[in-house]
DNA sequence: AAATTACTGTTATTTTCATAACAATGTTAT
DNA sequence: ATAACATTGTTATGAAAATAACAGTAATTT
């Protein structure tokens, strides 16, 4: 059970259970894979692979059990106690991160955002404290913090991440346009938003 | 030269192309391939492979000329005149792509906002003008635009993407949580905040 | 009771992407 | 002049991810 599952396999599993939660509001016990396929615009054999990874079996002739299959995929995914996020650069995206999350129950909870600029520092953004950064190792370490967002501009990005690794962060999800080098134990992802864009134009291109 | 390249290739063309212009704003003339990688936190067979598939070649003392390689860079991925990209939803998010892109010069250009808040429409974020979102259709057509950014909530996006289909956009960049569904000749990329932070939270997870 | 249907779970194949291996070649050192 | 070196371009291998193929099975139909 313990056994790393393919990172594609996490993300969908993420997305499985919010479609799955709002599928149970509408009041249905059961959902069949191709139904939840259906909700993603994926696959059903792609849902019917996921779900072998994670070891959770249906039945025959009802598909799966909706509540039973979101606790399974909480087990996987989330921690027994939650994990604890810091968002690093309060600018408009650090803002949107943070309200993507108010309000929202999860087992990730925000509890600290860092950021240089004494007019930002000591006020409250989505109810959540804003620090000065020059606090952010001692505050990390404090609250246990393991995770990470890096919404600083790209002359900032580097000196941060230094910092998160060195307080012992697991995971940093980078928004800056800087690559980042950080050792293997700790989990990177990087989006760029510009690399992105270019991506789709690229594509977007007739012929 | 016009069959298309590995999606992954692109995304590192867009990333190789900032990093040089980067580096030639230090003087520097030529640069090796072990050198890109290290800027990029990469390999240099990476490099070496994806310059191949360009069919881009250095010479042996010397490594690549940043400068054209920066031109063919661009005329593999650019377009000869530019593409034009909407941001549909003015919140933090919206807001944070349009900063990203004010001020830095590339082929493309963000040249409308929507937002269905009359308080944000008829006024000038970052330079471009944010329209009422019942307007889309038509300023889409009218300007050319083949590139939107849907940075809505959940609830609106479908419809919006629904929209955007309709105009005939060719790229999609959709922020919202909500899963879309678009025909094949339309270029979708998804980016889901919250599932990127699970994943990244199960691979930070010790054990 | 046999055949059909509509699903699941799993193995096999294909595709995409990254890494490794190595031949070719100009430059420098001996 | 020969050997050693550092670099490129390309082919070969490996790993990750998606897709296809299919066996198994309970319910339903004939």
């Amino acid at each position: 059970m313990n056994k790393k599952l393919p990172d594609k396999t996490v993300e969908r599993l993420s997305q499985y259970r919010r479609a799955l939660l709002n599928y149970l509001s509408g009041g249905k016990q059961h959902i069949f894979s191709h139904e939840i396929a259906n909700l993603l615009h994926i696959t059903a054999v792609q849902v019917r692979r996921d779900l072998m990874l994670i070891g959770y079996t249906g039945t025959l002739r009802q598909g799966y059990d909706v509540k039973e299959l979101i606790e399974i995929i909480g087990k996987i995914i989330d921690t027994r106690d939650g994990q604890k996020v810091a968002v690093i650069g309060i600018g408009n995206l650090g803002r949107s991160i943070m309200g993507y999350f108010s309000g929202k129950r999860t087992r990730l909870s925000i509890v600290a955002a860092f950021d240089n600029n004494p007019e930002k520092t000591d006020k409250i953004y989505a109810g959540v404290q804003c620090y000065h950064i020059d606090q952010m190792a001692e505050i990390i370490k404090k609250e246990g913090i393991s995770i990470a967002v890096i919404s600083v501009p790209g002359e900032e990005a580097v000196k941060v991440a230094e910092t998160l690794v060195m307080t012992g962060i697991r995971g940093i999800l980078n928004f800056s346009p800087k690559p980042l080098n950080v050792p293997a134990h700790v989990y990177l992802q990087e989006y760029d938003m510009i690399t992105m864009l270019e991506k789709i134009a690229y594509f977007a291109k007739k012929g």
